[in-house]
DNA sequence: GGGCAGGAAACTGTATCCAGATCATGTCCC
DNA sequence: GGGACATGATCTGGATACAGTTTCCTGCCC
């Protein structure tokens, strides 16, 4: 297979849209719907979406694949989740950042900033998605970064609704430039430390949205 | 969907197989064979092939599905995950521990033990698994719980062969029986510190195997 | 206006078939 | 004996069609 097959392609395609946020809460991903937007039959649409399903991106109903909807105690588990291995990533991505990336981690972090006067709240989920993907992918260890990607996918509705809070904006900001710190500083207990804090910051947001 | 489908029924299956041991390293689940044997068409086995697939159970390849074979360094990156994920789900597990499931553990334990005369590999490890699986059920965090058995899924067959190494059996023994004394006395701190040694145990047990 | 029943639409699961890719085996040549 | 090439077997990916299930919509009755 020289070339990608249908289903590979689509399932990236998918995933792409997934976690870019193009996919809303209530769309229904319909495998012959799909299969006629890309000119293929529906199998392997379908194919990609069981995949997706499989691992935790997608749940399947009788109408078509929606974005999994977690409940408030099951968002509150990968919470804990996070808690326990966010730390020891950021740690090991202070230990391998690279100038470049430090850029990149830069921009997104100011181009964050830019939207607290503005409002501009997708710019700001798309920068503090970039932030985030941009430190993640310095992490050497392979199975710990899919197991924080595949969680992550599974509760991006949740944080596309607290990202609208703007009450949160400077907590997070804030939180991303003490990082950005500690990368450049290859500080990898203070990156550990204001990780830890990152997380439990996000999910203190996350109890006053949902009122817990 | 009053009946189960054939997919789920034999994703179910093939699954159960799996993690009996009954597929051997070398074979290859092939679609079309396995049709034939539980007389239905190749579609089903082979959605369910590729579901076991993304969930970590198989690994496709151009001739059939096989059980997945780690590098020596993809298996010390999942011991990373388990040193940070493990001790939590043992306390969590202390805590919830129940009267009826310690009686199970401790017949497991049992089990285990009756086969350090007798050489009985297949036992130790059938019994080792259903002491595993019966204390990581009483993990109340279902995402926690999850990430734990999909990278296990992973590392199945290095399991089985650090399994036949007999010097291992004992050491691995001790350690159940002070995991089985921790949740017994609900000692949570007990629980997470004996977790931890345990997997770095078992690591040690890996790397003297794969001498690395 | 609300509830219920029936039918159509919209989906799913899967069977069958075809085309393409890969692997294994056999043969020939050096 | 070893390597290269050709051929056949064996698999995969995917297209199409059919049957079954679920949901939605409309009409009728109270």
């Amino acid at each position: 297979m020289s070339r990608q097959s249908h289903r590979d392609r689509i399932y990236d395609l998918l995933l792409t849209r997934i976690q870019n946020g193009e996919v809303g809460w209530q769309d229904r991903l319909v495998d012959v719907n799909l299969g006629m937007e890309l000119g293929v039959s529906r199998m392997p649409v379908r194919d990609a979406l069981l995949q997706l399903a499989a691992e935790g991106y997608l749940v399947a109903t009788t109408r078509g694949f929606t974005l999994p909807s977690l409940t408030p105690a099951e968002v509150l588990e990968v919470f804990e989740l996070r808690r326990l291995l966010e730390p020891r990533a950021a740690a090991m991505a202070a230990q391998a950042m690279t100038p470049e990336r430090l850029d990149a981690l830069a921009q997104a972090v100011e181009q964050a900033q830019g939207t607290l006067g503005s409002g501009d709240i997708p710019l700001f989920f798309r920068a503090s998605e970039r932030f985030r993907s941009g430190w993640l992918s310095m992490v050497p260890n392979r199975a710990l970064l899919d197991t924080i990607r595949r969680y992550m996918a599974q509760v991006q509705t949740v944080r596309l609704t607290t990202m609208r809070d703007p009450v949160s904006h400077a907590v997070v900001i804030a939180g991303q430039r003490e990082l950005l710190a500690a990368f450049a500083a290859r500080d990898v207990v203070g990156a550990s430390d204001r990780m830890l804090r990152f997380v439990v910051e996000g999910e203190q947001a996350f109890r006053r949205l949902a009122a817990i």
